[in-house]
DNA sequence: GGATTGCTCAAGCATTCGCTTTAGTATCTG
DNA sequence: CAGATACTAAAGCGAATGCTTGAGCAATCC
């Protein structure tokens, strides 16, 4: 059994958004595939630290890898940020549709 | 001067929406505003749990409140969704940009 | 075969997070 | 005025984060 953890899919993407160097290495991926030396060049930090932020976002599905060779390329999956851009859609639907019902009960009351 | 911290709004904002009892806030708050102590009562932490969450949403601008004699009011700010939105549509956006330029690739080298 | 490259693993450490408990301070209610 | 109510502020604590350093190991280069 793969230990997956039982927190929402939602709360790992997000969190693996909410950091710069994270978003900077799926912007940098949106261009194409790299592989975690050619990310690491980008950042002040060490590789390690480095392949510790890419082993987060490939935790929240954001990326997925392979290794050919000793090296190993990284591949943005985009799909998965599906599921967050619906929830924030949702919120402002929701957000409008009781705007809207609350316009009624104003337009009713002073007609 | 008010010490805002240095960080990216994008950072606060995708942190705030990682954890699922700030996210339940802010989808109960998308029906229509809230005091602190109703949003508590969805929750089983403690009203002081609950307000120091409501304090990291109101720092990522997602939700405004103001106090009228001893409630204070919370109100979804849909707007400071943008940001986020955007970051995510541009990603998706580059990735097919890339796609596209890969087939045209393939199909010049194969035609 | 020996050095270099690209990554992997583990330990350690300072900081931040998510909570609780405790102790207030206004504001409203009877 | 005596509660009860609605929040506020602060201290404390265990767990999670974001790094670093150091040590290793397989693939590649000369």
């Amino acid at each position: 059994m793969l230990e997956q953890s039982t927190a929402d899919p939602l709360d790992r993407v997000f969190a693996a958004l909410s950091d710069p160097a994270r978003r900077g290495m799926v912007e940098r991926l949106s261009a194409g595939p790299a592989s975690a030396t050619q990310l690491a060049a980008d950042h002040t930090m060490t590789l390690s630290a480095v392949v510790q932020h890419l082993k987060v976002l490939e935790a929240s599905g954001l990326v997925t890898s392979h290794k050919t060779g000793r090296v190993r390329t990284f591949t943005v999956e985009p799909e998965a940020l599906g599921p967050a851009q619906r929830w924030i859609e949702d919120r402002k639907r929701a957000w409008h549709r009781d705007l809207d019902r609350l316009e009624d009960l104003l337009r009713q009351q002073a007609p």
